[in-house]
DNA sequence: CTGAAAGCGCTAACAC
DNA sequence: GTGTTAGCGCTTTCAG
């Protein structure tokens, strides 16, 4: 831990050599600088022109043991390295470092039980506010550990927002995956396929039930059964995407569409459709979910819902920085539809 | 901030009620939690295991102030949401998993000034350890801020690498920029191009710099005149890319082969090719530079230098935790030419 | 080997 | 309006 080790060195001026020096006491140094009133506004500026010119840096441990706000929000993200992640990263941190906050981020490498384990350290770190990004289980039970620490927090003060459907009474950032999920599956069926196969993210994910959902309802209004959708279960990886889609294959010969519950998996059906010599969209038709960069530059360019990424994530901050409401906010985010060059309508045999 | 409420649920436990528990006092309950020796061994299990019951977790900012080991550390980057970038993170926020440590990210979003503003930040948050990824610069001046803040960090005993950077007088993990970029243009004069241009990054970046002399290396090497490479600046990103490609297309409009100082711009590069219709490798062929995710992914497949990011990120921390040697240690990285679709023999005409 | 007590820098009552 | 003072939960001398 970093400290004056007596050198020349000029250690961190703390609140004291600011009252000093501007001639008042510690507390009216306090308020002064955390903008609260009880003090007259000519005093105030001139504190705060004091702690300028010293570089005053308030001591967050100092502060946030002396029962006052912090300043560092905690995100809990699958996989930092995974392109939807960091994009919802990059809104968070944004939209807290305009606040003066930091973020500190905790990734759980998609280990369930590993969440629960990183929230109860994020309370401990007692962070202001805590966003947890990542979907929710479709078995309320997978959750219980999750929302307990979660319950706990928000008991003691805390602001927690979720983003996606958890079984967590807070405060959520809904991406309508539903209805993302059926205009995508809209197109294809608008398209003239009708043997569409899914290449979906692990089943117990809500993320990937409510994709899934939208997909049957899409058939429904169509006029198919979706009991006869084939959906084919992995990981939200690129390997997850190339593993269902050998079984798709193997299994469902005749599809011409497959649908990738996001676009990790849609790069790991592009890459075995390549490896087999299947043209997309001529031989197959492919979409992809989430629109992460790179959607745009693969081999054809995908076609995907997009989700606001960056945006969920500085929403998810910014309501966390709002206080609780009697019941718990519900912001739905919007979608689109992208279409680019991965889908065309079937070939005719 | 989170505070009992008097409610049902319970506070968290303090080291207070660990020890009482454990019917010891509370300075020896520290020393046996914080495993310092002075306690025997019988009961510093006890306290442990009492601890363990109560789901006892130190307050890190009662810790901090008191003068203990604090173990967050600081992560500054310049834009979380570019993979290069987030998978450093990756490799950082794991390594630090790995050994209780929680890491709070800063990003600059490229800007340049903001970089000593976010360190000042860390150190007045008193992380124990600073990890500065992202290029330095080629001009010395140009780090000066970021320097002093680094320099004051150290000076008070705390621990900072960088990665990739020269003008610092810390600890570095440093990527082999030279000598990957060396090998990748060695790759395109192997396959008989002549007529290079290179698509770069910022020019007072040491990244760019350094990649760009390896380049001219390679060239002198094969007997050509570096002195008459091509070479368009621009941002380190897909538009920047994209930019500059439009320039090479126009100014240099006998270029064979076009060589990107990094994927992202690659990709920015790949685009503008495929919208004019050039088709790569036949017409054109592309490299690129780091080896991010889609690098593979991309249309075609992108020839490129391997960095580890990853690995350099936990390399980065790992090298933090360990105390500061007399001079400071210079990790290199190594890199690897991995060669796909993007590049091919020039057309013969 | 163990305990008592003095802070770390700040906020928040509570006085004036 | 402004100042005084008692902690926040922990580590660390210093006694025993």
């Amino acid at each position: 831990m970093p400290r004056p080790d007596g050198a020349g060195e000029r250690p961190q001026p703390r609140l004291v050599d600011v009252a000093e020096r501007a001639g008042v006491s510690i507390a009216t140094a306090s308020r002064s600088l955390s903008g609260r009133d009880g003090v007259s506004a000519v005093v105030a500026a001139h504190v705060r022109e004091v702690a300028a010119t010293l570089g005053y840096v308030p001591n967050p441990h100092a502060r946030t043991l002396a029962g006052g706000a912090t300043s560092v929000a905690g995100l809990l993200v699958y996989e930092i390295g995974d392109p939807y992640f960091s994009e919802i990263a990059s809104g968070v941190i944004s939209a807290a470092a305009a606040q003066g906050w930091s973020v500190q981020i905790s990734h759980t490498e998609r280990d369930a039980r590993a969440e629960a384990a990183q929230l109860r350290l994020m309370r401990a770190h007692r962070v202001g506010a805590i966003v947890v990004a990542g979907s929710g289980y479709v078995d309320p039970a997978m959750e219980n550990d999750v929302a307990r620490e979660l319950e706990a927090y928000q008991h003691a003060g805390g602001r927690a927002v979720v983003i996606g459907r958890h079984h967590v009474r807070c405060d959520a950032v809904l991406p309508d995956n539903s209805a993302a999920a059926a205009s995508v599956a809209a197109h294809v069926l608008g398209l003239g396929h009708r043997r569409l196969a899914v290449v979906a993210g692990p089943r117990h994910l809500n993320t990937v039930a409510d994709r899934l959902r939208g997909i049957r309802s899409a058939l429904d209004a169509a006029g198919l059964d979706p009991g006869e959708l084939p959906v084919v279960y992995g990981p939200f990886t690129r390997e997850g995407g190339q593993q269902a889609t050998a079984q798709v294959l193997e299994r469902h010969p005749s599809t011409t569409a497959v649908l990738a519950l996001n676009d990790a998996m849609a790069t790991g059906v592009l890459s075995v459709l390549r490896e087999r010599g299947l043209a997309v969209p001529r031989d197959m038709s492919v979409t992809g979910f989430d629109d992460i960069q790179v959607a745009q530059d693969l081999a054809p360019a995908l076609t995907t819902a997009r989700l606001p990424m960056s945006e969920m994530g500085s929403t998810a901050f910014e309501l966390a920085l709002r206080p609780a409401a009697a019941r718990p906010r519900r912001k739905p985010t919007d979608h689109a539809l992208v279409v680019r060059d991965s889908t065309a309508p079937p070939a005719v045999r």
